[in-house]
RNA sequence: GGAGAAGUACCCAAGUGGCUGAAGGGGCGCCCCUGCUAAGGGUGUAGGUCGCGUGAGCGGCGCGAGGGUUCAAAUCCCUCCUUCUCCGCCA
C-alpha cells in the first residue's frame, strides 16, 4: 500500500513511476476524487458529532438540575439521523478508497532497470562453471524416474497433475536440503528458525499483498476464510502484523521452512514435466524486518545468504536485477537468482529476493519506534527464498548426473544423507 | 462438538446509561534521600489514529471486532473472534 500523503502531494510523479510497471493502474485516476470526497464527508460528520457531544453534556446537566430537556432532545434526534446518513456515506467512500489503495502496486526503486518484461532484466553477476557433458545428459524427471526416487504418475492418480511423490533417497535428499539450508541460515547467518502454520486468514494474505488482487492464484479452504500459504513469507511477515517493535529489535530475521501451495492459474501447459512447477513444493524462506535507511544494504546481505547455498552446493547460477516491468506487485526492487538447469540449457529461477520497503509494513501495520517517545514509523520488510527445495533437487539431479544415470551427492549434503556419496 | 467464565491503555486492574480519556497499582520520566547493586520519599506523564490549521492548537474515533438501541454506551441488545476451565472426541 502506498502512502496516501505521498499520493496527495506528488500524484504525477508517483503515477509516472508506476507506469513503468507492467500493470494496469488506470484505477489510480480516481484517487483524487475519492480522497477529496472522503475528507469532505469526514469534516461534515465530525462537525455534527462535535455538536452532539456538546449538547449531550448540556442535556446531562439539565437532567441533573431537573430541568426539562424535551426540546433539545427532539432537535438532537434530527442531528443523530444526519450523522447516521453521513457515516454511511463515509463508510462507502472509505471502502472504495481502501480497495483502490490495495490494488495499486509498489513504486519501483530507482536502481531497478526500466523495462517492460524479462528481456529487460539486468544480469548482475554469474557464479560457477557450467558443466559440459561428455555424454547425452537427461532431464531430472527421467533420471529420477529411472532411479525410482520420484513418482509423478502415481501422484496424479492419488491427487492430480503437478503433484509428486518423493521416494527413498529422493525423499532423503529433499529432507537433507531442508536441514542443510535451515542449519546454515540459523547457525551462520543468524536467522531465528520458524515453523509456521500452512494456512492463514484473509488479513494475512492482504498484509503481504497476495490479496485482494491475486485470489485466483491461491488455494482457498472451503468452509473457512483460510488460504493455503503460497510461501512462508505470508505467515512469517504477518507474525508482527499490528505490532510496534523497538529499535533494538531491528533487524529482526527469520528463516522458515514450509510447504508452499500455488494454483498456477494462468500457467497451464508450462513446465508440465518435472519438479519445476508443482502445486505443492517445499521452500526455505528468509524474512527480514529492518530500519528504512538500511533496507537496500540488507537486500544485498539477504541475497548473499541465498547465494551462499548455491555456492556450497557448487551449482552455477546468475543473479538478475529485475526490471520495472517484471518486479511483481509488491517489490520495489528484486533480485532473482537463477540456477543452471542443463536440460533447459538455461538458468531457471530458484530464489527471488525482494525489498518491499514500507509497502507490506503499511498494509500489515508493522512499525517500530526509534525510542520510547518517538512516533512509530513503518519498518521495511524483505524476503527471499533460501532456497526453493524442489528446484534445487532438480538442479542437483541434472548437474550432478553421471553417465550411468546415477547422481553424485554434493559433498555438503553427505552428512545429511547418512554419508552416502551417490544415488544409484 | 457441548457447558461455563473472561477480553479495559506497556502490564495488572476498578468501573452496569450522562460529571470516565477512563479510579487504583505496577512500569516509565524527573527530583530528593540513602549509598553499594537493591531500597525509600516526592512529583510528573500517559497510547494510537483520522480530519482541520503554517503553527500553538482544535475536533472526531477509541474500553476484543462489527452491528443495533438511545439525545447520550466501557456500561443495554445482537453477531462474530480470541483466551481460560470442565466434559466429549482425537494425532
Amino acid at each position: 500500500m502506498l502512502d496516501v500523503k505521498l499520493l496527495r502531494s506528488q500524484f504525477d510523479e508517483v503515477k509516472e513511476k508506476l507506469s513503468q510497471r507492467n500493470e494496469d493502474i488506470t484505477a489510480l485516476d480516481q484517487f483524487g476524487e475519492l480522497d477529496e470526497k472522503r475528507r469532505e464527508t469526514i469534516q461534515a460528520v465530525e462537525e455534527l458529532k462535535s455538536r452532539r457531544n456538546k449538547v449531550s453534556q448540556e442535556i446531562s446537566q439539565m437532567k441533573r438540575d431537573k430541568k426539562d430537556a424535551t426540546d433539545v432532545i427532539e432537535e438532537m434526534q434530527k442531528v443523530a439521523a444526519d450523522i447516521k446518513k453521513l457515516d454511511e456515506q463515509l463508510r462507502e467512500v472509505d471502502e472504495q478508497l481502501n480497495h483502490l489503495l490495495l490494488t495499486i502496486p509498489n513504486i519501483p526503486h530507482d536502481s531497478a532497470p526500466i523495462g517492460s518484461d524479462e528481456e529487460d532484466n539486468e544480469e548482475v553477476r554469474k557464479w560457477g562453471e557450467v558443466r559440459s557433458f561428455p555424454f547425452e545428459n537427461k532431464p531430472h524427471w527421467e533420471l529420477a524416474t529411472d532411479l525410482d526416487i520420484l513418482d509423478f504418475e502415481r501422484a496424479s492418480k492419488v491427487t492430480g497433475s503437478r503433484f509428486v511423490f518423493y521416494k527413498g533417497l529422493g525423499a532423503r535428499l529433499e529432507r537433507a536440503l531442508i536441514n542443510f539450508m535451515m542449519d546454515l541460515h540459523q547457525d551462520e547467518h543468524e536467522y531465528t528458525e520458524i515453523l509456521p502454520p500452512y494456512m492463514v486468514n484473509r488479513d494475512s494474505m492482504t498484509g503481504t499483498g497476495q490479496l485482494p488482487k491475486f485470489e485466483e492464484d491461491a488455494f482457498k479452504i472451503r468452509e473457512e476464510d483460510y488460504f493455503l500459504i503460497p510461501t512462508a513469507e505470508v505467515p512469517v511477515t504477518n507474525l508482527h502484523r499490528d505490532e510496534i517493535m523497538s529499535m533494538d529489535d531491528l533487524p529482526k530475521t527469520y528463516t522458515a521452512y514450509s510447504a508452499c501451495f500455488r494454483s498456477e492459474a494462468g500457467s497451464a501447459g508450462r513446465d508440465t514435466r518435472g519438479l519445476i512447477r508443482q502445486h505443492q513444493f517445499n521452500k526455505v524462506e528468509l524474512v527480514r524486518f529492518v530500519k528504512p535507511e538500511e533496507s537496500y544494504q540488507q537486500l544485498e546481505l539477504l541475497t548473499g545468504h541465498a547465494e551462499k547455498i548455491l555456492q556450497l552446493l557448487q551449482l552455477p547460477y546468475r543473479v538478475l536485477n529485475m526490471c520495472t516491468g517484471d518486479l511483481g506487485f509488491t517489490a520495489a526492487k528484486k533480485y532473482d537468482i537463477e540456477v543452471w538447469i542443463p536440460s533447459n540449457e538455461t538458468y531457471r529461477e530458484i530464489s527471488s529476493c525482494s525489498n518491499f520497503e514500507s509497502f507490506q509494513a503499511r498494509r500489515a501495520n508493522i512499525r517500530f519506534k526509534r525510542d520510547t517517545k518517538a512516533k512509530a514509523e513503518y519498518v521495511h520488510t524483505l524476503n527471499g527464498s533460501g532456497l526453493a527445495i524442489g528446484r534445487t533437487v532438480a538442479a542437483i539431479l541434472e548437474n550432478y548426473q553421471q553417465e550411468d544415470g546415477s547422481i553424485e551427492i554434493p559433498e555438503v549434503l553427505r552428512p545429511y544423507m547418512g554419508g552416502k556419496e551417490t544415488i544409484k
